[in-house]
DNA sequence: TACGATTATATGTCTAGACATATAAGTCAA
DNA sequence: TTGACTTATATGTCTAGACATATAATCGTA
């Protein structure tokens, strides 16, 4: 990934139709809601045939700078929001990835039927059972995050005689259960007793919160809660303009 | 946006094909590093055309979700990776998305010559001048997040004389440079005196805290740190998974 | 054995068509 | 004016080819 592309190498015709026209949209020159040209006028302009600009437009709507409508044609879409990918891997993936020696420790483990409490975090009405997953994350021997999780056993039935001793839940609901949807929020609190006692840090630190919710098509998988010091992690993202 | 795309309606060819191999990634049949089958391959399989098997790995690989490699073939790439996207609008656009009354209040702005500390955060070496904005911006009366930004003159020239006592900068920006790399930080702190008074919460709360660094090619427009009252205000990024 | 040249091959891009489909716009009747 | 029907059109997908290009694999040579 490299910050300025201007070598001298000569891009592929659609990469410079769609870079013509991301520039003119990046300029303001098309503002918001503007029509850009029809795909045969595209064609006509560039000498081209329709298959090439339509893989240009595809590549700029797939990116959400444009919006096509059938007969209508293809729109500028608000281009002041800024669309960052946020990657946020597996935590054992991710400190692996950093090249920081991972430890896993598994707090408590509890199958039990859904208590009202559940329900309502895991977003579904029926009583049923559920895994409740405690535990923590290090990064070379420091505390890096701790987890809470709740695996809804009516749709994972495996996790309830998964072993959760050795593999976090993560990586094991990662490699047994795909998932269709995802939300985050993200948030900030400041530790308690329990939380700066797992986390290594004082009460009253500061805390970045990430609540994580997977379903597979409208069934809930999993709700997570990770809790990282504050002040030590940071999430970052980084990413093209557009 | 539908949670469950159970409809009977059948998906195009490409999209089916698209489907198929992200589902295999997923549920791990595939692992990272798994050749998955050449193009050829696929079009024997599907009975079509090379271009729609193309398509279908293009995206694939558009997604991260494989690597493709001449000559040698496209592999998994690590599919434990969840991307999630966050979109965060310009605030004011934010606020007034959620249908609430926006406010926005100049708290400072100086135009200096270039500290080492502004030097440091806008990761530039030569000395220059900068515009040091500080503002507050509020929904429905509420103090919803506290900015303070620094925007570089010698990128953006014309923010010396705008006038950022009605307009927040984020927005005059937004609308007046184009930007193609930007970084997100995020992190939690808890308020010291000033933030607590800005933000009207008490000494010791919990902040969310977003530093945004925005690039056009390599030269640096702008850095700003949002401040968000942690335990009210919460970043929500919903998406699908793949 | 090591290294340089050659070759085979999978992907990357492109074409000139085709038919499908959603829908804006126009038409006509109530 | 309103609603229902028809039509025109831009995009969506697909085909059966083509040549370009990067590179893994092979072969030949020092």
């Amino acid at each position: 990934m490299s910050l300025a592309t201007d070598a001298a190498d000569k891009p592929t015709l659609y990469k410079r139709i769609r870079a013509d026209i991301e520039k003119r949209i990046l300029t303001g020159e098309w503002p918001p809601g503007h029509r850009i040209p029809f795909e045969h006028e595209l064609v006509a302009r560039y000498g081209c045939s329709r298959m090439t600009v339509n893989k240009a437009l595809s590549e700029l709507a797939q990116a959400d700078l444009i919006e096509r409508r059938r007969r209508a044609g293809s729109f500028v879409r608000r281009p002041q929001h800024q669309s960052a990918v946020l990657k946020i891997a597996d935590i054992r993936a991710e400190i692996i990835a950093l090249g920081r020696g991972y430890g896993y420790e598994l707090i408590s483990r509890k199958l039990r039927a859904t208590t009202a409490a559940d329900r309502e975090r895991l977003g579904v009405k029926k009583a049923g059972k559920v895994v409740a997953i405690s535990c923590r994350h290090s990064a070379d021997n420091v505390p890096f995050a701790v987890e809470d999780r709740l695996i809804d056993l009516s749709s994972v039935p495996d996790a309830a005689t998964a072993d959760f001793s050795r593999e976090p839940p993560g990586s094991w609901l990662l490699h047994h259960v795909p998932w269709t949807e995802a939300e985050h929020t993200i948030s900030a609190i400041v530790a308690d007793d329990r939380m700066a006692d797992a986390l290594d840090i004082a009460v009253g630190a500061p805390c970045l919160v990430i609540d994580r919710y997977t379903w597979r098509s409208a069934r809930t998988i999993t709700a997570v809660r990770l809790l990282y010091p504050g002040d030590s992690h940071r999430l970052v993202a980084r990413f093209k303009g557009g």
